[in-house]
DNA sequence: GATTGTTTTTTTTTT
DNA sequence: AAAAACAATC
């Protein structure tokens, strides 16, 4: 309804603004809505005055498609931010019709932020800038009915879909283990993004999974649809299905979004990229903001070649290119352009900057990646002091930004044991761990009953005794009867289809369920809230005469009785009326906490259901060293729950919410992804581990090949981007991968750092060592002469370590040494034999060791297997 | 079905 | 080296 007002008020501006638009002073013509657009453009543009003159040149280009190119540091969201407010400021639209789109919630959070600084607060939040996938569930929601779901429909996250995946491939009789569903999601997931439903996945992709792949697309489809609910890929390509299908209602969205906005350009797939195309079809007034060189996800779907084409699909552009950079230093930006240089297929940019000169990139290599850490520690605490003439710098102000993940933990060792304070950014999700999984599926079976998926997770969480064989009971009724999985444990509860513990302890679930469903329905019931009122008032009747009789025993001395039997009674008898006593205090307790529910305290709901339920207590009683963490996220989980209107407006949300908030406060040195720092920036920089395989990194160049590679030196550019200061760049000879020492080259990025912005440091210890940090490297030769002067592989302990991995005979292969013990002689088998594994198949021993034996398997490989799980087959050997 | 011991795998990056 | 997955045992 709201909608259709809307509409008819929009139409009306359209016309005004139409007619306007070139000039504004023309639009008095029509009265209403245009009176106001024409108040407006008669506004001041202050803000116009603090942009540069492209910056002013992207804002003020309002109508048409406009590409802006904006390099690191250049600007780009004040520029973004200035044009709303422009485009608000002149009336060219109001604030609903403009549509921003960002890639995380932390950059349209940021937006939202800025847009109402700029405005003072004048104009309510815009409901349309938001994430593609935020904005697609608003999408979806209204019109879900169009691809078959329910508007109230569940988004599933990887673990959900993961856990559905495995159940159709077990169902169609694939090994799971040899086809993992990890492996199958990413597929669909990579399908999705490209855009392709299982009618149109071409025959050429086809082939994976052993060609079974698309098949269990389609099931996985369907499976969706019959759970109402839809995945990340979905949000995308459900909404441009719809577009696609539904002329009418395309056409209405691209009249309502007059003016379209996209951040991160070159982060967009190709579901993304036709969503905005058909989006932006009508007016095409759209503006998109991005950097090629800045592309880091083309591993989930981005298409840097969506910003290359971007002249070609909108012909006529406005390409606006951000040049003038307002965070680094030159020299900083020397190397970074230096680097980024070696890519093929740019747009082409050159950054500058009028900031004075500043400190050379500073470029150190160390003996292993312990050293690096210690170095990096000592280094960091240098600067806090201020070193070298330069300014103290805060630990907020540092940052160590590395390719993967588990590069942290060095640096986590090292800053504990030098206590150092530190922050990880990134690491895994609070969302996306494991007891905030579970909880929410608790929430997310009380809000929605048939939410099949949570009831899976949660049944036999804490563990209720309800193993695979009470599982599919339940399954199996609630098939029979078209009812949901919770619907079929009740039946199964009725029909005492489970027995034993198990039985019981469902029949409490599912009724304690059907409390809180109560619960979550009658919030805010006056007559609800009453009735409970009087169970409280009956109970503290029963209450009080409880402890009448209970003070009645203790006032009788039990020294009247003359037996010790009727002594023992008499005891007994205080004891059951303490008992009683306190049962119906905890009740009123109970019940007391049921009013505040009802009275819309979700907070207190959600405590009760995580206690009820037993969850709460299972970490309790939990004796791992996780689980006071747990249960301190538990707390934590509730806690973020004040923040919304009730449970339901809570999951809808958490959903699409991925990345943790921050801890502010502290002085701390924050460790992260060079993923996660982009959009970020810190006066000082510390880059480690650039060394080849680590950095670029081997997958990276072994998948995507001159594309990967090319990729991973755009993260370099957007690594050393991020310095405004002083960066770091550093390097070990030696790194521990997976637990083996290996020996590592320097990276290839290394090479292209022009030398005349590198300063080589040379680490201490070496070249009988001891001298500071900023002694060496004073060589007047190539860069690359002098990173092979400063390197480990010229030092004395390097040699010394290649001499002994010398002496040292290449690793046996496993068991190669125990495998030739006497326990052959009495085993029942025979290397060669071809014996038969319940699990495996049929396989060919290659190896005895007492009882085990070491089978080829024809189908699972080599694996060790203790011999009495093996029968022997007729077979003749090989 | 849960607990214990053993083997295998993991290391990109995320809405 | 540590986590996860698995096999075997209780």
């Amino acid at each position: 309804m709201e909608q259709s007002l809307n509409i008819l008020f929009n139409s009306k501006l359209t016309l005004a603004i139409l007619s306007g638009m070139s000039s504004y002073d023309e639009s008095d013509a029509f009265e209403g809505a245009s009176l106001s657009a024409r108040a407006m453009a008669a506004r001041p543009m202050p803000y116009l005055d603090d942009l540069n003159p492209e910056q002013r040149a992207a804002v003020e280009a309002l109508d048409g498609p406009v590409l802006m190119l904006a390099g690191a540091g250049t600007g780009k969201t004040k520029a973004l931010t200035t044009r709303i407010v422009h485009l608000l400021n002149t009336g060219s639209a109001r604030p609903n019709e403009i549509l921003a789109v960002t890639f995380t919630n932390k950059a349209a959070r940021e937006m939202k932020e800025r847009v109402g600084r700029m405005l003072g607060e004048a104009v309510e939040g815009m409901p349309w800038l938001g994430t593609f996938h935020s904005i697609c569930v608003k999408l979806l929601r209204r019109h879900a009915e169009l691809v078959d779901l329910k508007s109230n429909f569940t988004i599933l996250d990887t673990d959900d879909q993961v856990r559905l995946l495995k159940q159709l491939i077990q169902a169609a009789g694939i090994d799971d283990k040899r086809w993992p569903a990890r492996q199958l999601a990413g597929i669909i997931d990579n399908w999705k993004n490209r855009a392709w439903t299982p009618d149109t996945v071409p025959a050429g992709e086809a082939s994976a999974f052993d060609g079974k792949a698309p098949a269990l697309y389609r099931q996985y489809q369907t499976r969706l649809r019959e759970l109402n609910a839809v995945d990340f890929g979905d949000l995308l390509l459900h909404v441009v299905t719809i577009f696609q299908q539904h002329a009418d209602i395309l056409a209405q969205y691209q009249r309502w979004f007059r003016y379209i906005l996209v951040d991160e350009y070159q982060d967009t797939n190709v579901a993304q990229y036709l969503w905005l195309r058909l989006l932006a079809g009508g007016h095409r007034n759209i503006c998109c903001v991005g950097d090629d060189d800045q592309s880091i996800y083309g591993w989930r779907g981005a298409e840097v070649g969506n910003i290359l084409r971007f002249e070609k699909d909108f012909p006529g552009a406005t390409v606006i290119r951000l040049e003038q950079n307002y965070r680094s230093t030159p020299h900083i930006l020397a190397a970074a352009g230096g680097v980024i240089a070696a890519n093929k297929g740019r747009l082409g940019k050159e950054l500058w900057t009028d900031a004075p000169e500043g400190e050379k990139v500073r470029l150190i290599g160390h003996w292993d990646g312990e050293e690096e850490a210690r170095w990096i520690g000592e280094e960091i605490e240098a600067m806090q002091r201020g070193t070298r003439g330069m300014r103290p710098i805060g630990l907020d102000e540092m940052a160590i930004l590395v390719r993967a993940s588990h590069q942290m933990r060095a640096f986590e060792d090292r800053f504990l044991t030098i206590g150092l304070p530190y922050r990880v950014i990134g690491g895994p999700r609070f969302y996306e761990r494991m007891e905030i999984r579970d909880a929410m599926a608790y929430f997310r079976l009380v809000v929605s009953p048939a939410d099949d998926l949570a009831f899976e997770r949660i049944v036999n969480t804490p563990k209720r005794g309800l193993g695979d064989k009470a599982q599919q009971t339940i399954q199996r009724l609630a098939r029979e009867n078209g009812v949901s999985l919770l619907d079929g444990a009740a039946l199964a509860v009725e029909q005492g289809a489970i027995k034993g513990k198990g039985g019981a302890a469902l029949r409490e679930l599912t009724e304690r369920l059907a409390v809180w469903q109560h619960l979550n329905r009658s919030v805010g019931d006056k007559a609800e809230i009453d009735r409970f009122r009087e169970q409280i008032r009956e109970n503290e009747i029963l209450l009080d005469q409880a402890t009448e009789e209970l003070s009645n025993l203790q006032s009788t001395d039990i020294q009247e009785f003359s037996t010790d039997e009727e002594r023992e009674e008499q005891l007994a008898r205080i004891s059951e009326c303490e008992l009683v006593v306190q049962q119906h205090r905890s009740r009123i307790e109970v019940i007391e906490r049921y009013i505040e529910v009802l009275q819309g305290n979700h907070v207190v709901f959600a405590e009760i259901i995580l206690d009820e339920s037993g969850y709460t207590e299972m970490w309790q009683n939990d004796k791992t060293p996780g689980a006071p963490g747990r249960l301190e996220n538990l707390k934590e989980l509730v806690k973020a729950l004040e923040q919304f209107e009730n449970l339901g407006g809570f999951l809808e949300h958490v959903s699409l919410i991925m990345d943790n908030e921050s801890e502010e406060g502290d002085q701390k040195v924050t460790i992260m992804t060079l993923h996660a720092a982009k959009g970020l920036e810190f006066p000082a920089v510390f880059l480690p581990g650039w060394e080849d395989g680590l950095f670029p990194s081997q997958r990276s160049m072994d998948e995507s090949g001159l594309k990967g590679i090319e990729e991973e030196r755009r993260l370099a550019y957007v690594g050393i981007t991020r310095a405004e200061e002083l960066c770091t760049i550093s390097f070990a000879g030696n790194r521990r991968v997976y637990g083996q020492w290996q020996s590592q080259l320097p990276s290839r990025f290394i090479d292209e750092l022009p030398e005349a912005h590198v300063e080589v440091l040379t680490p201490p210890g070496l070249y009988g060592g001891g001298y500071g940090a900023a002694a060496g490297g004073a060589a007047q030769s190539g860069l690359e002469q002098r990173v092979a002067e400063a390197n480990v592989y010229n030092s004395p302990g390097w040699r010394r370590l290649q001499e002994r991995a010398a002496d040292r005979p290449a690793s046996q292969p496993r068991g190669a040494k125990s495998s030739v013990i006497d326990a052959q002689a009495v085993s029942a088998h025979t290397v060669g034999e071809r014996v038969f594994h319940q699990k495996f198949g049929y396989g060919a021993i290659i190896g005895i060791e007492g009882d085990k034996l070491e089978i080829d398997f024809e189908k699972a490989g080599v694996k060790k297997v203790v011999a009495r799980f093996v029968m022997g087959t007729d077979d003749v050997p090989f």
